[in-house]
RNA sequence: GCUCCGAUAGUGUAGCUCGGCCAAUCAUGCGGGGCUCUCAAUCCCGUGACUCGGGUUCAAAUCCCGAUCGGAGCACCA
């Protein structure tokens, strides 16, 4: 009755609706080349797959398509570091599988592709070949019988060729008018070892992304294949295998290009250059667009996930900010994140007529708890507010009393309490008159130092002792942004926090 | 050069499959205001888009054609 009015689809919430076929148990697979950790790019991949995967009460698999030990050699700690972030994103997969561990299953399709007179050994140098290829016409290899090329393909996984000097071509149609599509390669020497121990020299016969891809696919039952559009015409190819094969191709989806303001375009192999040479810390480092970095800035799973899906699946080619993404963040939160007192670039100021006191500001403003922070007769001032007061301003030390600048000059900068104690002045409800600003008492054993890493400079500073408690927590520093505290040394009472956003 | 995609406010997104309910959704950003002993959060209010040109139709963001712009592929990388 009132579901007729309701006609109107829910206002959808970014991914649209998976082709699933009556009573299909859809599988979905990410695949990444764990050439490095996964970046923003890959958690996109994860998050959306894994989605549908739960979504559609189907299956989700993680694979390593890690079949080039040479051009991008995989990273050993790479697949751990996979496995604890999709963890972390709540895509905990289904299935593990190592292309690296099907090598000789590629090469019984490789022959039997052979066998059918659909690839052939290819003996031409890459621009000889792209010669032909160009002109649309067949390289002199093309066309030898089933026979020569058995005996080639067995010669290539010998060893009888050096690196470079013979591939197997999947044969499509050298004239098809998308050039992209011709006779590609689906298997090259290489003779790089493998990282993996397991894995090391044992084959020097490597498969091509799209051939390898392809058969992992239909073995793993995937259904539906979601990535990049970089990656359309890989679809093309490889359905050439599978039409000679008999197999139904997976359905598919892509995404356009994703470019991110903060971080400008970034590759792995880029930021694994820059860490080397020193220009980043590591994998984490807050400047650099990966999942570890993220994470160790405290931006949430939630958040993360939230984002991604409500990105959708457009094709269309997207430049976007991260402001959206630290604001679903903020949301998620500040509710949990406590208060404190952190002073940047801090200057030291004598206070006349301090009172010794105990300033008890709230440790959330939504909640009643306390936090005690004692005052005596100097106090840290953000470098920020010093530089912008004059002797005459008056204004308020948060949560302690009124102060009026005596003379901001080095070496001491001084000022005059005025006034009662601010926690008086709270219980007759009377409001601050002055503006008002946070400070860190310059006291023995009431303040650390803290470092804070921010995506665009380092801050140093002096933070409020409770802060020592908050280890792995995210915490917000008032008037700064929220942080999560990296590190705590109680000995040199000093704190590293990374920064998230304001 | 050849081929394939795409184009909704500053940014992202919904709607496009099956034209009318779209003087176009939601979020973020931005502007203004309320609240607050944080420049945060929160609450109000506001801002702003269908790339252009033709065509089909009673009716087009939605269908067709062209242009323009953007992206991708044409690797013995993934």
């Amino acid at each position: 009755m009132i579901e007729e009015i309701g006609e109107r689809k829910e206002p959808a919430t970014g991914l649209p609706d998976l082709e699933v076929g009556e009573g299909e148990k859809v599988v979905l697979r990410f695949a990444p080349n764990p050439n490095g950790p996964a970046t923003i790019g890959s958690v996109r991949g994860i998050v959306v797959n894994a989605e549908y995967a739960r979504r559609h009460g189907g299956e989700f698999v993680l694979r390593f398509d890690d079949t080039d030990p040479k051009t991008k050699p995989p990273m050993l700690e790479a697949y751990v570091w996979y496995l604890d972030d999709c963890e972390y994103l709540g895509a905990v997969p289904d299935l593990v599988v190592y292309a690296s561990d099907h090598i000789p299953k590629y090469y019984e399709y490789a022959e039997k592709l052979i066998m059918l007179g659909k690839a052939y050994v290819c003996f031409c140098k890459r621009d000889e070949f792209k010669r032909y290829k160009d002109a649309g016409e067949a390289c002199p290899h093309r066309d030898a019988d089933v026979g020569t090329n058995l005996e080639c393909w067995k010669c290539m996984l010998n060893r009888a060729y050096a690196e470079g000097e013979a591939v197997l071509r999947i044969k499509t149609d050298i004239t098809h008018r998308d050039p992209a599509l011709r006779d590609w390669a689906a298997f090259r020497i290489v003779e790089t070892p493998h990282p993996r121990p397991e894995i090391g020299d044992r084959f020097c016969v490597w498969p091509l992304l799209d051939f390898e891809s392809a058969i992992e696919d239909h073995l793993l039952g995937i259904t539906h294949i979601i990535r990049g559009k970089d990656l359309m015409d890989s679809e093309l190819r490889q359905r050439y295998v599978y039409d000679y094969l008999g197999w139904q191709y997976p359905k598919t989806m892509h995404w356009g290009r994703m470019k991110i303001h903060e971080f400008g375009k970034f590759s792995t192999s880029a930021i694994s250059r820059a860490i080397a040479d020193g220009t980043y810390t590591g994998w984490d480092d807050p400047r650099v667009p990966t999942l570890r970095a993220l994470r160790r800035r405290g931006i949430s799973s939630e958040a993360i996930r939230k984002f991604m899906i409500d990105l959708g699946v457009g094709e269309t080619d997207i430049s976007l900010s991260l402001d959206t993404l630290y604001a679903i963040n903020r949301k998620i939160i500040d509710p949990v994140s406590n208060r404190y007192f952190f002073v940047w670039d801090p200057v030291a100021v004598e206070i006349r007529d301090a009172a010794r006191m105990v300033a008890t500001p709230k440790q959330h403003p939504d909640r009643d708890d306390l936090r005690e922070i004692p005052a005596g007769s100097r106090v840290f001032l953000c470098g920020e507010d010093a530089g912008s007061l004059t002797s005459g301003d008056r204004l308020r030390l948060k949560n302690l009393y009124d102060i009026e600048i005596v003379d901001m000059e080095l070496p001491t900068p001084t000022v005059k309490r005025i006034g009662t104690a601010a926690q008086e002045w709270c219980t007759i409800e009377e409001k601050p008159r002055y503006r008002i600003i946070h400070w860190v008492p310059d006291m023995p054993d009431e303040y650390l130092r803290v470092v804070v890493r921010a995506p665009d400079q380092v801050y140093e500073g002096f933070g409020e002792a409770g802060i020592a408690s908050e280890l792995g927590n995210t915490v917000q520093f008032e008037r700064f942004g929220f942080v999560r505290i990296d590190s705590v040394d109680v000995r040199n009472r000093s704190v590293v926090a990374y920064f998230a956003h304001r």
